[in-house]
DNA sequence: GTAATTGCAAACGGTTTGCGATCTC
DNA sequence: GAGATCGCAAACCGTTTGCAATTAC
């Protein structure tokens, strides 16, 4: 059951705005690109197809996790492990030498890289 | 000048709750552990003080970039790059290759990894 | 003493949701 | 025709902010 239901002229222009451009828009630009073709969407459809889209796994949302932040004091060099059944965050000690090829791609880069975040996603054992 | 002003009660408490915990606890967590100590602290001087901590380096806000939500059509294996500076977005194209110390701890973690996202931050070349 | 910080409450911004009307299959 | 989806507007929720009172240095 990962297909579409209905395509109607809002979800198939939205899918297509999304699937044109090569930023990374956020729901109000997407929302003022489809209006120029249906004046008269609503946000809310917007949003819920957005969501629909990614449950359908034809586009992907690239925020992290839950709506709220989560800070920590842990000032080691670790990365984390969420799940995506209860959404608790684990943490992940991995060795400095582990890291090359990620050291690799900052250096090859042509971007001026300061640092990066590594998070990784699955079932926790208390869940499964 | 990343040192810490005034330390008042209500700051203290709060970096200690953080430092004192393995969790990763939201802004609310926090609020209610200070308030056995400090019942009528504000949930306003909670989010102050996270975002001063954070500023001055003293703890992590584990999420990424700006509050509302990015997507993206492009299916293609990739990473991103975020600008500090102007908040943009961009693709980085690297080589399965270059994964194999990441495919390393997925394998040799105690968790079931599903899947990673690896973000890096930096300044882009409009904004150098 | 003075500037930083607090508590309070209102405002904010992105997102979700309930509803009756409409559309797709 | 039936159920999915829409537009609209109100609600939601995490977070920020203005202000007068208080506190740390």
């Amino acid at each position: 059951m990962n297909d579409i239901k209905r395509m109607t002229r809002q979800r198939k222009k939205i899918l297509e705005v999304i699937k044109n451009t090569n930023n990374h828009p956020k729901a109000d630009w997407v929302y003022d690109q489809v209006k120029k073709e249906i004046p008269n969407i609503s946000l809310g459809t917007i949003y819920r197809n957005l969501n629909y889209l990614v449950k359908k796994e034809k586009i992907k949302k690239l925020n992290f996790g839950s709506s709220s932040s989560r800070y920590e004091g842990n000032s080691g060099l670790h990365y984390h492990f969420r799940c995506k059944e209860c959404g608790k965050l684990f943490n992940i000690n991995i060795d400095i030498g582990n890291l090359k090829s990620i050291n690799k791609i900052k250096k090859e880069s042509k971007f001026d890289i300061g640092y990066h975040r590594l998070e990784f996603y699955g079932i926790c054992s208390d869940c499964k």
